[in-house]
DNA sequence: TTAAAAATTAAATCTGGATTCAATAAAATG
DNA sequence: CATTTTATTGAATCCAGATTTAATTTTTAA
């Protein structure tokens, strides 16, 4: 690769981490290109030298955070060796980390057709449900397992997202309960539904 | 009241249940001025003669909404006799009935700060506050009760409000369950949470 | 050193609605 | 009926950002 082609992609990742950070800060509507660029030193202008558009950087933006998270909870799924309720735990735990830490990029929440255009939306469904289907799969290991006794096994699943995701909605990290209290109440109460 | 008093009075209702079918329709930011007053033949100028603009308009709709919802659950609570797990299935039952049939007017899950203004939002948050609050009322009455087992009754109404949120996120009518099924399964298996 | 390629800039333009407004039309009122 | 009040209209304006562009600067590489 080209030295030049380098520093292009490395140019490209600044970008990334900026956009990140801004949108973080300010939610996908919020965040201005002019902020982007300006966090960099630069303007608004040469972004469109590396991205499309904005619909564009911020797709990559959900993509990049999608993407790690679903690598992590691969991971566990794949290596982890112990009941698919401590398997799942972790995962329980990975998810509340990434909505707290990564409150507004990784938002599940949000509604992707307000800031994508109809090729990314249908990427982002997809990779969405990819990141269901980890939880879907552990939850039937667990049934076939006998651990969780559960007839249902889609909706308690949509149930334990919803529970999750909603804690971006709430949670204040100035508050009575640190993060960790809260992956440890979360986890007593969630697993409860399995039982 | 002057008759003139009362016309203005219906317009204005006229108008607040064509927003609300529109925003039903296409959500907050789909909804235009445009589409909402040709619902009723007019022009979208005429609209500003009965609401000041569209955040005005659009706070209207989802007051009246989350106000009903208010409404019915308060009546449950304070005339109901049951049990706290009683009254609390009602409540459920009520509030997924709202996330599912005015999927997007009664949107807690939408983010308030991106179509309301300032004072708005502060009602706005007070009015989603004071809902919040009959859910734990209810659940403390459980506790003291003894029919629930909870210390942290707080997170405990969090996880089943982002549960039933979720539901407008993945429900789709066309699909294979029922709005019935749907709420009869989510009630087995959040009350699990409270044992 | 120098020509080509890559990167940056500031300013101009575009855009999709919301909002305003002056001119009418319609309705009420006395 | 005459006048005032209420209601409606279409066109003009505004607006906040996104996007484009042509000109300029910087870097690369022979």
């Amino acid at each position: 690769m080209k030295l030049s082609e380098k520093k292009l992609l490395k140019k490209k990742e600044q970008i990334l981490f900026s956009a990140l950070e801004i949108i973080n800060k300010r939610g996908y509507s919020g965040a201005t290109m002019e902020e982007i660029a300006a966090d960099l030193f630069m303007t608004k202008g040469s972004l469109y030298y590396y991205f499309k558009n904005k619909s564009d950087l911020m797709y990559q933006c959900h993509n990049f955070v999608l993407s790690h998270a679903i690598e992590d909870l691969e991971a566990i799924l794949q290596h982890e060796k112990g009941s698919a309720a401590d398997i799942l735990k972790k995962m329980i735990e990975i998810h509340l980390e990434y909505a707290i830490d990564e409150k507004e990029v990784f938002n599940l929440i949000m509604d992707p057709k307000l800031y994508f255009n109809e090729e990314q939306l249908e990427l982002v469904l997809k990779l969405r449900k990819k990141y269901e289907n980890l939880f879907h799969e552990i939850i039937i290991r667990g049934i076939q397992n006998k651990e969780f006794h559960i007839a249902e096994p889609s909706i308690v699943r949509m149930i334990m997202l919803g529970a999750m995701n909603w804690v971006q909605q709430w949670y204040n990290p100035e508050g009575r309960l640190s993060k960790e209290d809260v992956i440890t109440i979360y986890l007593e109460y969630i697993m409860k539904i399995l039982m």
